[in-house]
RNA sequence: GCCGAGGUGGCAGAAUGGUUAAUGCGACGGACUGCAGAUCCGUUUCCUGGGGGUUCGAUUCCCCCCCUCGGCUCCA
């Protein structure tokens, strides 16, 4: 198990990472409320963690990573009934939509999306012990925590109770016995899902649906919780109290990664302000490459401006200018295999290659700085930029030694997918090169205008024309994810 | 008001108590091209919100102020 060092929230600080049981590791993120459709900002989330995750799990820890889904809560209660539609096939339309979306982003690490609604035996349970510990109290048929129960609440978030200013976005409920109560179990109201309970028929409170969860799955102590910053307080902070509370251990956490939020122009993105880009149309617009890049080329912990003008397009540049010698030795090696003859590699290059991959892994290690491991691997592609011209000239195995770093990006923050790899179709291959033949004698007679009609016809066909010195090189439109 | 995170070149965005403050985008120039594009090479010396302090030295540490973002108890 390799070393690394995470920020933690609660105490913040940078601190060497201690799992509670090694080699298994417990990860736990807030997922969505699949009311809405995920806008650009979630799939910051969605892709900063897969990338958490898969450093975790490259560096020899058996990783267990949940990530919730809230299908029911008054957002999405109130969403159905605006479309008249059923809440829980509402949320399960969209958390549906929120799967295509992540895995076109390459997000593959997360071993399990429950929803709050298959575990509401577990949430039950857990209120019951809070009342029965005395940190929880029934009013009319709903169920509040009792802040003041609780001396550690605030630790997380920093945040003392009596300094709130309660009231300031949501309605203090008169039922509470303090206006920092929260509520975990709530009464049946017409037309809701319900559930039955000791208290009668109801649903659960937002907040403990995660720890009812958890304390299944990653049981009452666990290493790592991430989510967007903005949840921070009350959300964490609830949990923490709930989870504590309930269990009597402390912490719950040992890590908390908060992620920054996207920010539209200075502006945060939110449905009210009207600024929301939908996950699905960045994808559209970028490329889920490009749109995966673009998450990991900032420091998770950092804010991140998004303008839909200018951030998609130049991640897709930057990606372009970062893949192109991976491209090329992708290519030649597709074409050629591994065991192509040809010269082998100046020994310090060979070196610099084969260690470049523990280097980025030294990067990553400090609070997973993706942005110093991207800047590195920039490094990497100027190193190669005199040798592109030279590949044919070298064997498969030295190809493959170029291109670790490469697939060092690929395993960990999941860049250059294999579905961006050239199409290997050789029948169609066979007849390009009959159109390139009859062009590049046209160019020979000076024929430009029957090149040129070659090339726009071929490219109607997806195939992109380089030429170079001598020769003319071709792809199919789309090997560099630009569909 | 309180809590938290931030303020770095035209833009995005790293890092650091100390020679030229990464990297990318953009821009400009060049190579290659019939042209275009892609690719490659080079240039972009005057960029750390403001004011104090500590220090031989501060963008980094401390104090005050200003600004932005998030949160303030079922919230986008």
């Amino acid at each position: 198990m390799r070393p690394f060092q995470v920020y933690d929230t609660r105490t913040g600080t940078v601190r060497p990472f201690v799992p509670r049981n090694p080699p298994r590791v417990g990860m736990f993120v807030c997922g969505l409320t699949p009311y809405a459709e995920a806008h650009a900002g979630h799939g910051r989330v969605a892709v900063v963690y897969d990338a958490v995750a898969r450093a975790v799990r490259r560096w020899g820890y058996r990783l267990f990573y949940v990530q919730n889904v809230t299908n029911v809560d008054d957002k999405v209660i109130d969403r159905a009934r605006e479309l008249n539609r059923d809440p829980l096939e509402l949320s399960e339309h969209h958390f549906r939509a929120w799967l295509t979306a992540v895995e076109q982003l390459e997000v593959r690490s997360v071993n399990l999306y429950p929803f709050a609604t298959d575990y509401v035996p577990e949430i039950v349970e857990q209120v019951e012990e809070l009342v029965r510990r005395g940190l929880a109290y029934v009013a009319d048929g709903d169920v509040y925590y009792e802040v003041a129960k609780f001396p550690r609440y605030g630790e997380l978030s920093g945040q003392r109770v009596e300094a709130l200013r309660p009231g300031a976005r949501v309605q203090v409920d008169p039922k509470k016995r303090a206006p920092e109560d929260f509520v975990i179990w709530k009464s049946a109201k017409p037309g809701e899902p319900t559930w039955p309970s000791p208290w009668g028929p109801g649903r659960p409170g937002w907040h403990v649906e995660d720890t009812a969860i958890t304390g299944r799955l990653l049981g009452p102590q666990y290493d790592l919780h991430g989510g967007g910053t903005d949840l921070k307080f009350p959300h964490h902070e609830a949990e923490v109290a709930l989870g504590e509370g309930a269990s009597g251990r402390s912490p719950l956490v040992g890590y908390w990664l908060h992620l920054g939020m996207l920010e539209m122009r200075g502006e945060k993105m939110a449905k009210s302000v009207g600024n929301v880009v939908s996950l699905e149309a960045a994808i559209r617009i970028a490329g889920p490459e490009a749109l995966r890049f673009f998450y990991l080329n900032a420091h998770y912990r950092s804010p991140l401006v998004f303008d839909p003008d200018r951030s998609l397009a130049e991640a897709r540049q930057s990606l372009t200018t970062l893949g192109a010698p991976y491209l090329r030795l992708r290519e030649e090696l597709g074409r050629d295999g591994l065991a192509r003859p040809g010269r082998e590699l100046p020994p310090d290059l060979a070196r610099a290659a084969t260690a470049m991959p523990e280097q980025l892994d030294g990067l990553l290690a400090n609070d997973f700085a993706t942005r110093e491991a991207i800047a590195a691997l920039f490094g990497w592609s100027r190193t190669l930029g005199e040798w592109t011209a030279k590949f044919d000239t070298l064997s498969g195995t030295a190809l493959a030694t170029l291109g670790a770093p490469y697939r060092w990006a690929a395993e960990v923050l999941g860049l250059f997918p294999e579905r961006s790899l050239p199409r290997p179709t050789a029948d169609l291959s066979s007849l390009v090169r009959v159109a390139l033949d009859a062009r590049a004698r046209a160019r020979a007679r000076n024929d430009f205008a029957e090149a040129d009609r070659l090339r726009d016809a071929l490219a109607a066909a997806g195939v992109v024309l380089e030429d170079d010195a001598g020769a003319t090189r071709w792809r199919w439109r789309g090997a560099e994810g630009n569909p």
